[in-house]
DNA sequence: TCTCCGATTAGAC
DNA sequence: CTAACGGTCTAATCGGAGA
């Protein structure tokens, strides 16, 4: 039998990641509480370490945090996704130089194949300091034999100071792995969710310990092929791949909660037709159509003493399209058809579904038939990816005001708009 | 009874 | 100072409809 070697999987993964590029043109922040906000100033999703220390909590609704925010001057700023997709990139192309093999897994983390590289301490330093010092993003690294382990291993080392932030697992003797995984709560582990943390918890499993060490089958047939998966990479057999070519889309949503309340079908019908340029867009950009458009509308579901709507409709188109003039007409159509005047919508969708490359041939052969936008289409998307998302725009998209997220705390595009960039 | 499909659930970030 | 709680995506699983 051939001997492989371990897999050496490390994990970068971006410290406080949208605060931290927030920090990067504000030096005078970098003690300062903070925290970035999601879309519509609504949550709480990044946090610097000084805002975790003072007890708020990933998810949190902003307005909740008021009190304590202003008792201990934490700072609130809206988040700036241009920014964020920017420095990220930036990053992630420092990292590729480590590795051929690397997989960008979200905004912030990236997945860099390190196997039979020598030296995993030095290197795992040297990416840090690299990244550090071309774009002044703080890191952690973890290595681990899986996916799984390395995730682990990364929270160790953004966790113990002491590591100076590189935990490599694959240094652990059994014992010391036996007793990390001990002292690890298994809701800490990669796939371990709020609820599976609670059901595991009547199984007796507490620990990412209890759950290597799991009776196999009985875990198998009370928590399926995902939880089983994930024990066998906490033993160390990979069974998640590295997937270094990101995946066309099979689905794709462009949805957001309004500024305010909207009861007028104009406004909503505008709102809608921002949506579906976004989302044709990102379908144009993967070169595929989609089969299915489905519309949906909401009520504001945290104000229960408010009669409550969340319609949603769906239409198989004869062929596919990823045009937006047309996607945007059956929009309208759908929407006129579920909207009640006796509702205040708070929020609004569309979703592109039954996804399918477009080929050279099918292009060609159905253009003409079809009346044909593409030209059109390849105008207005070259033209929003040189000038910024929404230069050119088409139809009513922007006619009526009203249904816009607040963004009242947003910082200026500093790498992506010369016009943006503060002159001292 | 088997298969397919849509809806629901859970997770990640 | 009102009123104030994200957005996208995937995979597995469940339950009913229809063959």
């Amino acid at each position: 039998m051939a001997q492989t070697t371990t897999q050496a999987l490390a994990l970068v993964d971006c410290n406080n990641f949208y605060v931290s590029c927030e920090r990067i043109f504000r030096p005078d922040l970098s003690r300062v509480p903070m925290v970035v906000l999601s879309n519509n100033d609504g949550c709480v999703v990044s946090r610097s370490n000084e805002a975790k220390a003072l007890g708020i909590k990933m998810g949190q609704p902003w307005f909740e945090c008021k009190a304590l925010a202003e008792a201990h001057g934490i700072l609130a700023m809206s988040s700036n996704y241009a920014l964020y997709a920017d420095l990220s990139n930036r990053v992630m192309r420092i990292l590729s130089d480590f590795s051929p093999q690397c997989e960008v897994y979200s905004i912030d983390e990236c997945f860099v194949d390190l196997t039979g590289t020598p030296g995993l301490r030095e290197v795992s330093y040297a990416m840090r300091e690299r990244v550090g010092l071309w774009t002044g993003m703080p890191v952690c690294v973890g290595i681990g034999p899986t996916k799984t382990l390395a995730k682990l291993a990364n929270h160790v080392a953004k966790k113990h100071p002491r590591s100076r932030g590189v935990f490599n697992y694959n240094a652990l003797t059994h014992a010391q792995k036996t007793q990390l995984l001990q002292r690890l709560p298994v809701g800490d582990v990669w796939g371990v969710g709020r609820k599976l943390t609670q059901r595991l918890a009547q199984h007796g499993v507490n620990t990412a310990f209890d759950l290597r060490e799991a009776h196999i089958p009985t875990l198998r047939s009370a928590f399926g092929v995902v939880m089983e998966k994930t024990q066998r990479e906490l033993q160390e057999t990979a069974c998640i791949q590295l997937e270094e070519v990101a995946s066309d889309k099979k689905q794709i949503i462009s949805s957001r909660s309004f500024g305010g309340m909207v009861t007028e079908l104009p406004v909503l019908k505008d709102a809608l037709s921002s949506f579906v340029a976004n989302a044709c867009a990102k379908l144009r950009a993967q070169k595929s159509h989609a089969a299915v458009i489905q519309v949906f509308l909401q009520t504001h579901r945290f104000r229960k003493e408010l009669p409550q709507y969340m319609p949603s409709l769906a239409v198989p188109l004869p062929y596919p399209t990823n045009d937006t003039l047309e996607v945007n007409r059956w929009a309208a159509h759908l929407c006129e058809h579920m909207f009640k005047p006796e509702y205040a919508y708070k929020k609004a969708g569309v979703m592109l579904s039954e996804i399918s490359p477009v080929t050279y041939q099918q292009g060609d052969l159905l253009e003409a038939a079809l009346g044909g936008n593409q030209k059109l289409m390849q105008a207005v998307d070259s033209l929003n990816d040189r000038y910024g998302r929404g230069a050119v725009k088409v139809s009513t998209q922007g006619a009526h005001a009203g249904w816009q997220m607040r963004q009242e705390r947003k910082s200026p595009n500093y790498t992506t708009s010369w016009s943006e960039v503060p002159l001292v």
